[in-house]
DNA sequence: TCTCCGATTCACT
DNA sequence: GTGAATCGGAGAA
């Protein structure tokens, strides 16, 4: 399992190297589920005006300043919600944002198949019960992209290529 | 309180 | 390619 060391570096650096891991899901009703990532988004700090902490500290983005490893979830256009594992230590307000796993190319699709919602925001990936990552030592090939949907951050921002694909699982 | 809009997806034209 | 669905966060008033 990855453990709280994993998370506590820059989302550069844990961003790419969580394309490959295997999310466990164990559901409600007991059965448990793996799938593999297959693309994930880096939200590098107050500074990225695409990250949500760029608006500063607040009730929300509060999640993003935490232990990394914090699962932050949130909910968009008021009908998806986003995964997110934190990054860096406590202050530093980074996330990964799980873009896509085998099967579900879409954060909004993933989440509702892994049946993610608000009860995990701000709860630990590291000794979870529902919800952990394991390393089973795949190599992707990663290509990267620019950021989707965050255009409204200026030219600078969007174009930065903090999108991580698996190059042959999509 | 009120207004704007989003780290999306899907149905239609 | 365009637009609707749907609602809570953030900022203005």
């Amino acid at each position: 399992m990855l453990d709280q060391n994993f998370f506590d570096r820059d989302v550069l650096k844990v961003a790419p190297e969580l394309v490959g891991k295997i999310i466990i899901r164990k559901f409600d009703d007991g059965s448990i589920r793996r799938f593999r990532i297959t693309q994930t988004e880096a939200y590098r700090g107050e500074n990225d005006k695409a990250c949500h902490a760029s608006k500063g500290r607040t009730p929300r983005t509060e999640i993003m300043y935490h232990q990394p490893g914090t699962i932050y979830v949130y909910l968009i256009y008021g009908m998806y919600w986003m995964l997110n594992f934190v990054t860096e230590r406590v202050n530093i307000p980074q996330a990964v944002l799980i873009r896509a796993i085998e099967g579900y190319d879409g954060p909004g699709k993933l989440t509702k198949a892994l049946q993610i919602d608000q009860t995990f925001n701000n709860q630990t990936i590291v000794d979870n019960q529902r919800i952990k990552l394991f390393d089973d030592l795949y190599q992707p090939e990663i290509i990267t992209a620019p950021r989707i949907g965050v255009d409204y951050a200026g030219k600078i921002w969007a174009k930065k290529p903090w999108r991580f694909i698996d190059k042959n699982l999509s």
